[in-house]
DNA sequence: TGTCGATGTATCGAGCCGATACATCGGCGC
DNA sequence: GCGCCGATGTATCGGCTCGATACATCGACA
């Protein structure tokens, strides 16, 4: 889940960990909390111990101002920079584009969904439709539990209980309807988001005109 | 959260592990996926440990039926009953009666806000709304992050993450409205769920008329 | 008789979180 | 100029939690 987040973000731009947890927690907003530092850093490691991201030494600023050497961070009360960059590696890129193709189950829960529906725009059709679809699954399964639990314990709950699984219900329900109508614009070729104030003209448009682009090596802008 | 879950249920009546996960379940549903033994099973040990509940040997069949020994599960091919009911002590109602009263920041996450409105009927009206009241600020400043987000950098992102943002600002835009109903039905004592199928005349009422009774010792029915 | 799914208890490795610590930098008041 | 403070930034630790897995029992159905 989180390195698919992360190998997502890199791949836009080279970016440190403050940056990247800034960035993670917006996407995540609707279906998560935030990411901690606690998980951040040792993910980063790992992924760097993979060889999918190496450290990156300046993006910005390469070092040409002046002949001052930045003596980096490593020690307390010695060094410089405090900013560790992260770049993908040509592996990361190619992991990247396997993670985003292989769906399994683990893609329809809450967080996973909505790393995944966040790189649509470099999925291929085929691929989305079936992440969509297994979600909605999902979702429809969840909000069949709440309704047999409603009518089955209805006079067991008290008012509050029942309140809580009554606004349950209604969530999930609203979930699966906002999937059909994702589903069905992905069936006809529509990109998304018809309702948005921003038409975003022609650049930001995800590639739903041919189905089955290859999913990998697109670049951002 | 798990504790104040656990107690609450075990306060209705004794339980073996496998039906609290089913009610643990159903009661977050709308929150969380589910609860894992993992997380369950250490749980109750600690919870034995801590004093707040025990061992219940025979809760409904006490091996009454006959002298047929229902050889238990312990060691393999040696022992007697396979399941193992817990049920409360009085230090665990007392502990149950506290974790309801005390409501810090964290009982304004998601599963754990969940777990104190089911306990509603059991929690006093100003514990109610202060638990109400603290949940809305901490949607309404997801919300606020949400649109920022929108607002900011709609030209930045593909048709599918601001789609994706969109849905998730409406998600959190519902629960505030949801969240502020059921404040004024709080403040203007009534009860929730005036839409409910089952109106369900009087037994399972909470006790909304007299504000800040005690929180303890209420029958279930 | 066999075996299959539901019930039931239990553990393990790995991931993840909240709290905490510490360093740097720019701006603001004085 | 100078100190303080909040934002930026990296990092770790203990403990909770999960998913996978193992194993045992029981009723049903072929």
């Amino acid at each position: 889940m989180l390195d698919l987040a992360v190998l997502g973000l890199l791949h836009e731009s080279p970016m440190h960990g403050y940056e990247l947890r800034k960035r993670l927690t917006t996407m995540l907003g609707p279906f998560r909390a935030a990411i901690s530092y606690g998980t951040l850093y040792p993910t980063l490691r790992r992924m760097q111990q993979a060889g999918w991201i190496t450290e990156d030494s300046d993006p910005a600023e390469p070092a040409a101002t002046g002949s001052a050497e930045r003596p980096l961070r490593r020690k307390p009360g010695f060094g410089k920079r405090s900013r560790i960059s992260y770049k993908l590696t040509a592996e990361g890129k190619e992991r990247f584009g396997d993670l985003l193709a292989q769906v399994g189950p683990e893609a329809y829960d809450d967080a996973a969904f909505g790393v995944h529906f966040a790189f649509f725009g470099r999925t291929d059709a085929a691929t989305r439709l079936r992440i969509l679809e297994g979600r909605r699954r999902r979702v429809e399964e969840r909000r069949e539990g709440l309704r047999d639990a409603l009518n089955r314990a209805a006079e067991r709950l008290d008012a509050y209980s029942l309140e809580l699984q009554r606004h349950g219900l209604e969530a999930a329900d609203r979930e699966v309807r906002w999937l059909e109508e994702l589903i069905v614009h992905e069936r006809t070729g529509q990109p998304p988001t018809v309702t948005t104030p921003h038409p975003s003209p022609g650049a930001a448009g995800p590639n739903n005109t041919g189905p089955d682009r290859p999913a990998g090596e697109r670049r951002p802008d």
